[in-house]
RNA sequence: CCGCGUAACUCGUCA
């Protein structure tokens, strides 16, 4: 039924997993499950949610997929840059649509395959819109902004994606003169267009003039309020910040990172680790980005035992793989603490590189 | 209007 759709779509929207099992559940019940439709539905639901097995096994249980199905399961491994897989799919696939060859572009761009993504690009006949800028987001994406740049000047089209890809891109070149021109030249800003000029001016420190853009917004999402708390505990008012973050209707994990990093950058160790405890304990599941910001605020602050068991707890209660980047902070911590033969075996102990 | 591209959270050193 539709009300199923519906459902699916709700959860998916806000990537809440917990909600999207429950509707996956109910549809089970109905039987409704074999809706070829509804299915495809939950194989994107679970991509998004970040449960790639729950979205392959729905796709595996499709008796004859379509078009969709095939491109929704792609695209799941396409945007965790899950090459391999997406590779096998991909090779599956009874057909091939621009849309599919599209996804294979951006599954190369985001497992560091730029080069054959490009290939992909320029062998593609019937390139479209969303073909440039995934190759033009991609090029930013690894610092080569000149050619980003020429790229987007080359488009035979351009849309407000591609164009915010494009501020983007200047965003992280500093190059922020043509950021307040595209901007401000744009006919169709939509709501990325503006959090992305947001986060420039946060970047560069320019309080005054966000205040300003962000009550000139059409409407407010969950990014612009956390560019603006973010904004505001930068500043150091982290009562603001705080209400800021208190009033929002959904806080999922973004949010709460952004809350956990607020306090960690203005020193509040105690209030830092609270928080951590508060997001357990309305159900959100840390990620490694959590963990990174814990680890390098007990690094600031010296913490040592309380570091390394967050270091433990992530790898054994939480099921995540700690990055280069965790082992780097560990390192440093015991490193600091004169814990030199610790921080050595920890060294030691650390998967090759990255 | 069931699929692809863009925006917010993380340490390249608060020594």
């Amino acid at each position: 039924l539709y009300l199923f759709a519906q459902l699916v779509r709700k959860s998916r929207n806000a990537r809440d997993l917990l909600q999207g099992k429950c509707v996956h559940a109910q549809i089970l019940e109905s039987g409704l499950i074999h809706e070829r439709f509804l299915a495809n539905l939950l194989v994107e639901m679970y991509g998004k949610c970040g449960s790639v097995e729950e979205s392959r096994a729905v796709f595996d249980g499709i008796q004859e997929p379509n078009l969709f199905s095939w491109t929704n399961m792609l695209a799941v491994y396409a945007q965790r840059g899950d090459l391999q897989q997406a590779r096998e799919i991909f090779g599956r696939m009874p057909e091939k649509d621009r849309v599919a060859w599209n996804a294979m572009i951006q599954a190369h761009a985001r497992s560091g395959c730029l080069g054959k993504a490009k290939e992909m690009f320029d062998v593609m006949g019937n390139r479209n819109v969303v073909s440039w800028t995934t190759v033009l987001a991609a090029l930013a994406q690894e610092g080569n902004f000149e050619i980003a740049k020429d790229m987007f000047d080359r488009m035979p089209r351009r849309d407000s994606v591609s164009c915010n890809a494009m501020m983007d891109a200047c965003v992280q070149s500093q190059d922020f003169e043509r950021v307040r021109e595209m901007f401000f030249s744009m006919l169709e800003k939509d709501i990325a267009s503006w959090t992305t000029i947001l986060a420039a001016n946060a970047q560069v420190g320019n309080f005054a003039f966000l205040l300003q853009l962000f009550h000139k917004m059409p409407l407010h999402n969950a990014v612009a309020w956390t560019i603006l708390f973010l904004a505001y505990a930068h500043n150091g008012d982290l009562c603001m910040a705080r209400r800021i973050f208190s009033m929002l209707p959904e806080k999922s994990l973004v949010e709460w990172n952004a809350l956990i990093q607020a306090y960690a950058q203005n020193g509040h160790a105690k209030t830092t680790l609270k928080l951590f405890s508060f997001m357990a304990m309305e159900g959100i599941a840390p990620n490694s980005v959590t963990f990174l910001t814990l680890l390098a605020a007990c690094n600031h602050i010296g913490l040592v035992e309380i570091g390394r068991w967050y270091f433990l707890s992530m790898i054994q209660d939480h099921h995540l793989v700690p990055s280069h980047q965790h082992f780097c902070c560990m390192i440093e911590l015991l490193g600091r603490s004169g814990r030199l033969r610790e921080a050595e075996e920890f060294a030691a102990s650390m998967p090759a590189v990255e």
